[in-house]
DNA sequence: CTGAAAGCGCTTACAG
DNA sequence: CTGAAAGCGCTTACAG
């Protein structure tokens, strides 16, 4: 079992009789070569299953052609699909990609991001876990990595961004609801993350306040969207309504659904703000017994794309996941090339799925 | 936008007033070095904001701290999972994670391993798009790369293997259905590549004959189980029940069981041999109308870990994904260590969730 | 168009 | 315990 000695460059060079500055050039499609000369050199190579070496290649040139990926979770389909939208950007530039997972965790955030600076990736793609206060990312930045954030961005981080409109796709989403003749509409929403308020204050004050809602929390922009249609529809907030499962936890979703559904005075909507959200929702619905959509309709933000998928009776919001991926790997790649340009959020639009009718509310 | 030079070890050693030899010593953590010494080479580093160069290290050491992963499809929760697993034993142990995709393409795979191959990994999981001739990757083995195989083992191939029994789980999950009463079970399969022999020959042929289960590709191996637990109980096969989708595709999977399902003599059970498969069952038995498990009994092969989620009322079997991948992760890591030892399959059990109870088959 | 030389940032024997 | 020297496999100016 010895591992038998990989071919270099200064073997393809000699075996084709020619110095190995000149192997490198044909090899590596730098520089000049006389077709000749090339031909020697290729058929050398192959001859001997010649690899080129991107260790040492990297080490001279500075660029490693890789680029770092550091999503919060990769066992989400979320983040599968993001990653599927990056690797078909990286694979055709013959970029690799460096996969590190941070679980939401700073101090492994932290980790990742020492892990791939090592392996000098070329550039990096965050989901950042703290969108408040990211002294590494920020020197990060300063060391001049190319970095794109993606799903959320980080309050006054100099990095480009590629998010989702979450707050006007559920603005329009709850719009919908009330067109359709709701008046109660719940919402379950994670909202773990304590912004600067609390949740009350941020119900009072947000829709009156110039909020930058792309450095908020996705579960937080989309409790916005929530507000913006009720304050344009004139319908009031009623706070019962709106349930905090405070974790990223269906689990916790149910409880939360059970408590708001078994209301007295039952909200005949219920929005959930994710897909985690929906699916403690439907168990809280099936032990109820609740018909959908004849007893209650239901909206969510589908971002693990499995509600539309399992459960045809509810109305899903759908995100272009793939090409968040997609879109932050060519920023990234351009950044890379040197395309300078000023650091950019850029917003994805979210498409409300109408096929999928909402039922009006059930007569009481 | 100057990007800041990076810090190297000749400047930390500068700066500390030693060699770089010594420095390497203890900012590398090999050879000896005075405990004097190293706090102060280890100030000048934290001082100057030292990272380590990892691609020098291993173009010098010979190992670049890399796996790499060959995914069919990361787009999936199945690898997705895997590839969790496989993350969470790199980690810990310094490794870092390269990942690529084959999309089931041959063409793509050689792609995959070609690029892993120059970023010099030691060593790589994959998941062989064609059990049959492999040539590419024989001769990776030949080249003494450290492989270990997921989901499926190419045929006669020196490399480990991380598998589920596909065949022990259908089978019980077959006997648990022919217990509970039902005698006539359909069964929905992927079953795309051609074996050897023709879908007839297989039903005729494998119960009998000594196949080596582990070199097949999943849905056979399932299909497998099913016959065995019809032969074990002395039930007959009806070439009728079994349905052949022919590509990993819902909708196929869908009109398959259609056809299944409005047949005259109704199965009383189906078995989904994989997620996707039972997606589009589900889908058929939405649009027939038929209560499950009143009037029709559901098993799954549950790889996306959907259906037990959304589905209540099916039986699902639970494949140790995560483990898939963290036990290919330990093999490799064993074998890049150096620990030789000849190449074995491993077989992980996949778990039959019965709580979810089997209905009786329904009186005619 | 081609080659000799230097160097990327580390680690590895080898002296001392 | 520490340092000078060589070298990992490439690419990059610089001559010719």
């Amino acid at each position: 079992m010895t591992p038998p000695p990989r071919v270099t460059i200064t073997q393809v060079a000699a075996e084709a009789g020619v110095s190995t500055a000149t192997a490198g050039r044909v090899l590596g499609g730098y520089g000049y070569a006389s077709s000749e000369v090339a031909t020697r050199v290729e058929a050398a190579a192959r001859k001997l299953g010649y690899k080129p070496n991107t260790l040492a290649r990297g080490l001279v040139t500075g660029r490693s052609q890789t680029i770092g990926v550091v999503a919060a979770d990769i066992d989400n389909a979320f983040y599968a699909r993001v990653l599927r939208g990056i690797g078909d950007v990286a694979r055709p530039r013959g970029f690799g990609v460096i996969l590190t997972n941070s679980d939401e965790n700073l101090e492994r955030e932290r980790e990742a991001v020492q892990l791939l600076l090592e392996k000098r990736v070329d550039g990096l793609i965050i989901s950042p876990c703290d969108v408040q206060g990211p002294e590494h990312l920020r020197s990060l930045i300063a060391g001049g990595i190319p970095t794109v954030q993606v799903d959320r961005a980080a309050y006054d981080l100099a990095a480009d961004s590629v998010t989702v409109d979450n707050r006007g796709a559920a603005r329009e989403a709850i719009a919908h609801l009330l067109e359709t003749g709701h008046k109660r509409i719940g919402i379950i929403a994670e909202l773990e993350q304590t912004e600067s308020a609390s949740l009350e204050d941020f119900v009072a004050q947000a829709p009156y306040s110039p909020v930058a809602a792309e450095t908020l929390y996705p579960s937080w922009q989309r409790l916005l969207g929530y507000l913006d249609a009720h304050r344009d529809a004139g319908v009031p907030v009623q706070t019962r309504l709106i349930r905090r499962a405070g974790a990223y936890s269906s689990e916790a979703a149910r409880s939360e659904a059970i408590r708001l559904l078994e209301y007295g005075h039952r909200p005949t909507a219920v929005f959930a703000a994710d897909g985690t959200m929906a699916h403690g929702l439907m168990q809280a619905i099936a032990s109820l017994k609740l018909k959908v959509p004849d007893q209650l309709s239901v909206v969510c933000f589908d971002d693990l794309e499995w509600m539309t998928f399992m459960q045809p009776a509810i109305t899903a919001i759908h995100q272009p996941v793939h090409r968040i991926g997609s879109l932050a790997a060519e920023l990234l790649l351009a950044r890379i090339a040197g395309e300078a340009s000023v650091p950019k959020h850029n917003v994805l639009e979210a498409r409300l799925n109408k096929r999928d009718s909402v039922g009006p509310p059930p007569r009481m």
